[in-house]
DNA sequence: GTCCTTGATTTGACTCGATCAAGAAAACCG
DNA sequence: CGGTTTTCTTGATCGAGTCAAATCAAGGAC
């Protein structure tokens, strides 16, 4: 398997290295890493891996399009490799436990804005805000962020 | 206006305090204002006013319902005062500047995802990312936060 | 109008995610 | 197998946001 990731970094002008290697086994086993995790589980492998070398590995490789950056409002940033497709994200309110959603519109209207103000629109990003099953069934997992939730005004009319 | 500051935060719960009217007020002059712009513009008519006591104003108005806090990625929060409709965002890649649309389709197929893989959704947040029209016409206004942009995927799909 | 209780603000320290910089190490080319 | 360039390590630093104790004000009671 890691041979396509060196196919993959090499094809992005990157060198093939331990910690490359390392952090995309990471996401492939981890859809949705934060960087304290990718570090956690990297060091299996490779134990003297540091933070900050995470932090440049990932950067490295978003800017050559192999990794994508999710941010969740209020939560450290998440990595995944779905690059290209343009998927969705459903995010726990609680957990802040993330799943990824294929948008089943081919045509998205809403995501046409028909007054962009000037702008130049050239992503739509969109996060589904809710509860997973573990932490609606009363057993929020392990930190629970947001004890009390105002709603307000649902799921977009 | 301010009446209607007193009524709306007394209808909360919330005591009416002078931080909180300015900030209030600073909000409705500015519609996507971040803590640092809202202290600096609140001094203006309170010029005690401490950081520390807009977070706390802040929350209290978004707990109550009040207000609304954004989190583009990347960027510090902005707050608000457009709460009930649900509308969306266009961010500025180069400024971070912020713009709301409304979306204009009622029945909104793409923010109601097939699958929800076990969540409860309760809110879905749409944000257009793009170039605002200052920074198109090569004036990227003062902070050039992502000189080069890689796209992968354009507007979904 | 004044007092009192409760809630809000101030002040300061602190946490956490993320970034920056200089030197050491490694990857790739020939 | 060196040489050059990129990448990693190490340590300091930054900024947004939070926490907690003490002070202060709002608003109802008297």
């Amino acid at each position: 398997m890691e041979a396509t990731w060196q196919e993959q970094l090499r094809a992005v002008g990157l060198r093939v290295t331990r910690p490359r290697l390392s952090v995309l086994q990471v996401l492939a086993e981890r859809p949705h890493a934060d960087v304290d995790t990718i570090v956690t589980a990297a060091r299996e492998v490779h134990p003297t891996l540091s933070p900050q070398a995470v932090y440049g590995v990932l950067q490295a490789l978003v800017t050559g399009g192999l990794a994508r950056r999710i941010e969740p409002a209020g939560a450290p940033a998440l990595f995944e490799l779905r690059v290209g497709d343009n998927h969705h994200h459903l995010v726990c309110r609680s957990c802040g436990a993330v799943a990824d959603v294929d948008c089943t519109v081919g045509a998205a209207p809403c995501l046409t804005p028909s007054d962009t103000a000037g702008f130049v629109v050239d992503e739509a990003e969109v996060v589904f805000w809710g509860l997973c099953r573990d932490c609606r069934v009363g057993k929020p997992s392990e930190t629970t962020k947001v004890p009390e939730h105002h709603d307000r005004g649902g799921v977009h009319e």
